[in-house]
DNA sequence: ACCTATTTATAAGG
DNA sequence: TCCTTATAAATAGGT
């Protein structure tokens, strides 16, 4: 039978091939040609090699010896200046500070929260001592100066008469609202006044006189 | 001038060349050949192939297109789903947690310091108001009831004895200090006592009687 | 690097 | 994808 003589194999241009067919029959022979090469290039000179190929429909090919992976993370180690541990504290600290900004705030808003607390506690707690100190009177009796004891009497004529004073008025108007009587009945005991004033000087703050 | 026939070339066992500079011409000339074939599988079928290789030197090679890094990203990718969001996230929390855990116990902190510096603002003010409400006889005088008008005479009584008799025994020691004689010889204007009831009510704070 | 004989890879077709 | 065939391309060894 005569044989049916082929075109052989044919020059091609370097050049996308644009038959999808064609295309692909090519790319799976080279594509193992090209690894084929590379296996002998290997073993003839002990050489690592690792290749990877994406392939129009995105799928991946890779050739490796002794293995892709070992080969690429060389590759990237030598590459990229692999982040000294200076750099890498900076940016774990930049991340951490991003994650910490809330927080701090809030911690900034509650520390002034508190400051102003303490200022209102502290305002008070002078206010309690200023009203002490003009309270002086409430102190004890025996470290009163001359001059203040003087001021007391003084003060306590004119109060005597105001009290007085109304205290008829007050009788005037419990005439008219008998009930009212047996309050005017005064019940001396409630208020505690020391017999004299060594028994004691305290006049102040809790005793129940002022 | 005859030539001289060449052997032509010969067929080599794929093993581990020995001869070390035979190597090198090998290692050369099939590395730049498998480039090359690289280079036109990548034109031909459009696809993107990167090469590395680590010569027995150490000495790296490496062909890429369109670029060997961007290559081997996309294969760390691929390959490597690694890490999810969900996983990352997980990470991501774990770290925050270690680093914020004393962020919060410094938060924590305040907020009790907060706490207690409220309790006491509000103690010194309950205080005040208790302090206030103790001390009836600080409000207007015609606010006051008969009862606590009755109990107010009674210790304007007392009161007076233990004045009366504090001003003797300082009397008794003025005569023996004379300079004090002057201070003895009071300043009544220093306090003020309104005339009449009606006049001014208050006895409150800030009026200066008491 | 270059040459050349030869081996090897592969285009085209089935 | 594999086989076949004819031929293009790669390359071992020498210069």
């Amino acid at each position: 039978m005569a044989k049916k003589p082929s075109m052989g194999r044919q020059k091609i241009k370097i050049a996308k091939i644009e038959i999808k067919n064609h295309l692909q029959v090519t790319f799976s022979k080279r594509r193992s040609g090209l690894f084929k090469k590379a296996s002998e290039l290997c073993t003839l000179c002990g050489v690592e090699i690792a290749i990877i190929v994406f392939s129009p429909a995105g799928k991946v090919f890779s050739f490796g010896h002794p293995g892709v992976d070992s080969i690429v993370d060389r590759f990237m180690i030598t590459r990229n200046p692999p982040l000294t541990p200076s750099q890498t504290l900076h940016l774990v600290e930049a991340h951490r500070n991003a994650s910490v900004r809330e927080l701090n705030l809030q911690l900034t808003q509650v520390l002034n929260e508190l400051e102003a607390e303490k200022t209102r506690g502290d305002v008070l707690d002078n206010m309690r001592k200023a009203s002490r100190s003009q309270h002086w009177w409430e102190a004890p009796i025996d470290e009163l100066g001359l001059n203040e004891v003087e001021q007391l009497r003084d003060s306590m004529e004119e109060l005597k008469k105001i009290v007085t004073s109304q205290t008829r008025k007050l009788m005037a108007e419990a005439a008219h609202t008998p009930p009212f009587f047996d309050q005017f009945e005064c019940k001396p005991g409630q208020v505690h006044v020391p017999s004299t004033a060594s028994e004691d000087h305290s006049f102040g703050y809790g005793h129940g006189f002022f």
